[in-house]
DNA sequence: CCCACCCATGTAAACGTTTACATTTTTTTG
DNA sequence: CAAAAAAATGTAAACGTTTACATGGGTGGG
């Protein structure tokens, strides 16, 4: 016996396929003999009602679309944590697509959603409003996850890259720094150009002292942090600081530095940016920008949510969320030292 | 306009949906100038056929079902990464469900993927094959990662887990450690008493000769990690090596032996299972168990494939992954030292 | 005892596709 | 050039539900 639908347990029920419905779904009043008679047989024959009907009839999936670049990693990972309890929360369940680098892949794993989806989380460095409009019936609730897609037509969750770069700049300058090295992330990536912008600002703002800023490329991976120390310790003169544009590049240069045999922070002064769950963990612990990763997701889920609750109500809004400073062991702050 | 069916475009290109279907499912020949029209008209009505239409009358929906039993941490997220790459390639894509830590989550997540899924992978530590026969259409293919569920109706995927900690712990004697304390896993973890398993039969094995060995509970946290080394540094005669029921607890472990002024591994050696990427970038980089994770999820993804194309010939089979050691700083060994 | 009404249930259309089969159009062939 | 074969397209059923509306049987009031 194949597959078990309403047909086969409304005749076994003697009853028509609406009373069954209605048993599953508690609405109207069904007779309690009846009820209990239907509810009976389909646990005999276990049926389980198909998702794909239910979701064609009534045009809701249950189902939240989830977008990333990638999924390496502990940030990624804390995203869709965030994400799938909220959503579970909320009996809906999500849908993961990843590594979505060019626009045809974008286009692609868009259009795979529609349908399927109620709405979308869409976390996405290179995207344009062109794509997104092209590709999305206007009608899905969309929340765009550091995109910048200049557009007020969908919710969009933005971090304060630019801010948080600036502000941990300004602190190791203020730790008296003067040469100072950023480890760039992914190239035309935007969350790597905002942070790379702060980083520059707040070099500017505080007048050059005699410093040089040198900018190292990386693309968020440890291994790249591991390879740009090289680099770092052959330039002159040495840079007593180095910034890592997220914290998977500092553990990476963290190692690197330790099989050079230079001591974090003495020797020189280590920060990233994310404040992943073991940034804490690390030898020394590791300064770093502190971004609610797992709060992202939730909070991106919960837009959606709101969205679907409040049909025509729903406002769409552009938050920046704003980073803090987790000062630790590797910039020579003590851990319990929470200065900004 | 709401939502532009296959019927709209139908009318707008004066055909019949039969041929806008033909055109979008380039199956049957459809003359040439026909097809440019409807091609046309799609584009122009932006038209974008529905999934789940397509599904419930195909019967396939393009989706393949991941039950993960948490997803915190590096491990998850690498099977993730690799089942998530691997369904890509094959034009796949993942409805994701995580944090199933009692029978009714699990059943309801079961009964959730119904129809939604062509297939599923349920990483599951608690999980019994009752429930998987009751909520489960026996057509579905099923892979099960690390589930201990005794039955050969499944595809099954496990890790060595008692292999591994056999392995790890007999290298740790080996380096003369005579007292040896196990950060133990979640309680009724399976992984995690299989662990123990291992490391009291090779300790067993090794006939005592002095040696104390001690439990320390925990629950693959890094928190539990770092509180154990209160304990571990309490006890009398104190272990010289700590050997961790997975790496976030290693991690851990690590961090509080610092902070305690312990030096990893002259004071004390320490030990991980798993492998996760960031474990040789730790200071001292991380001995541990190595478990190809991310080949984990390639794998278990590649088998339901497998049953997807070999519907008839498909037959079950129950693997065990062997794990090998991965020899860093942490015990003692040289890095580039990889014997076992 | 009839009618109005209510309650439980059934009927059938709708959701957006695919596809077997039927029909029409075009091409080939003797 | 007619008939047969091939090609292109259309028709309608099917996939598994939900739900507006119709129907029928019972109850209570007059």
């Amino acid at each position: 016996m194949p597959i078990v639908t309403i047909k086969d347990v409304a005749k076994a029920a003697n009853v028509s396929i609406a009373t069954v419905s209605r048993v599953f779904n508690n609405a109207v009043v069904v007779e309690e003999a009846t009820r209990v008679r239907v509810q009976e047989v389909s646990q005999r024959l276990n049926y389980i009602p198909n998702a794909l009907g239910r979701s064609l009839s009534t045009r809701r999936t249950d189902a939240i679309g989830l977008l990333l670049p990638d999924l390496f990693g502990e940030f990624f990972s804390e995203v869709l944590r965030g994400s799938d309890q909220t959503a579970q929360q909320a009996n809906y369940h999500l849908v993961v697509s990843s590594s979505h680098n060019d626009r045809a892949e974008i286009r692609a794993a868009l259009r795979m959603m529609r349908g399927r989806v109620d709405g979308l989380v869409i976390m996405s460095p290179h995207l344009d409003a062109e794509t997104l409009n092209r590709n999305l019936p206007q009608s899905l609730p969309v929340v765009l996850l550091n995109c910048y897609v200049d557009t007020d037509r969908f919710d969009s969750l933005n971090i304060d890259n630019y801010g948080g770069a600036y502000a941990m700049t300004r602190h190791l300058l203020s730790h008296g720094h003067k040469h100072i090295a950023i480890l760039k992330g992914t190239e035309k990536n935007m969350d790597a150009a905002e942070r790379l912008r702060g980083f520059n600002m707040a070099f500017d703002d505080h007048g050059g002292d005699g410093g040089v800023r040198y900018e190292i490329s990386g693309n968020f991976s440890e291994a790249t942090g591991y390879d740009a120390v090289k680099k770092i310790l052959a330039l002159t003169p040495r840079p007593t600081a180095v910034f890592a544009s997220n914290d998977s590049m500092a553990i990476g240069a963290l190692s690197a530095l330790r099989d050079s045999g230079l001591q974090v922070p003495k020797d020189i002064a280590l920060a990233g940016f994310d404040d992943v769950p073991i940034a804490s963990y690390m030898t020394p612990s590791l300064t770093t920008v502190r971004v609610g990763i797992h709060g992202l997701g939730v909070h991106a889920i919960e837009t959606v949510l709101h969205a679907f609750k409040n049909k025509n109500e729903h406002r769409k809004q552009q938050v920046l969320l704003s980073t803090t400073l987790s000062l630790r062991g590797s910039c020579g702050c003590d851990q319990f030292n929470n200065v900004n």
